[in-house]
DNA sequence: TTGACATATTCCAATATTGGAATATAGTAT
DNA sequence: ATACTATATTCCAATATTGGAATATGTCAA
């Protein structure tokens, strides 16, 4: 496997590894309509200007598209399935982090 | 969800979040066996300081886990499925990525 | 046309990540 | 002890990512 293959893996993993993209993500994941980036604002409490430069990077990789509707900017997952695979194996991760966690500690106390 | 739940979700992600990196969960998924930083360097063709702290920063977030024997420290995945799950979620998005290009460029064409 | 609203983009300073070189640590053998 | 090999860590300069403010663009309605 050539290196370079590995850099279209990389963007789309690097889209993800932002707290409030992972958010975004995982809310329209869960939502499964399309939503606009006014209300991704209200709803993450972040001003426009950093909802619409996250959507941009999801967008770029193709994790999320842009329905144009009138006024608004509808934003969907591209490809649900497969980023529902990644949130889970990734909570399933962090989840069996804490719990190794959790044992060691009650191993010091 | 608290936003400071994604945190430690971004951890893992950021983690991915590297070609070489990658390549290594890559490898060390195809290959199921522990291997040790020298292999790694030699099979990458980096010198071991950076192989040493890319292992490092997976290990952080339990992707990876060292066991040493002897001189060698060997690592393997902690998470083979949920790392594979990741890396086929991750190719599939790319290859779609790549056949919609193709289809745009034949329309311009 | 103007105004109002939704969104995108640009600019910039702060912060984070990176690779490479050098150095430190650790294990084994002699 | 010393020497050798494997690995980890530290330091630093270059680069990338980030959020916020300001500005630009785009759409509709009066």
């Amino acid at each position: 496997m050539r290196m370079d293959t590995f850099e279209a893996k990389t963007q789309v993993a690097k889209a993800l590894a932002h707290p409030l993209r992972l958010a975004i993500c995982e809310y329209l994941l869960n939502i499964k309509e399309p939503k606009c980036v006014n209300h991704l604002a209200n709803h993450f409490k972040k001003n426009q200007s950093i909802i619409s430069k996250h959507l941009s990077i999801l967008q770029q990789v193709n994790i999320v598209t842009l329905k144009k509707e009138g006024i608004y900017n509808r934003y969907t997952l591209s490809n649900p399935e497969q980023i529902s695979c990644i949130i889970d194996a990734i909570n399933s991760i962090v989840k069996e982090n804490a719990l190794r966690n959790s044992k060691i500690v009650e191993m010091i106390d």
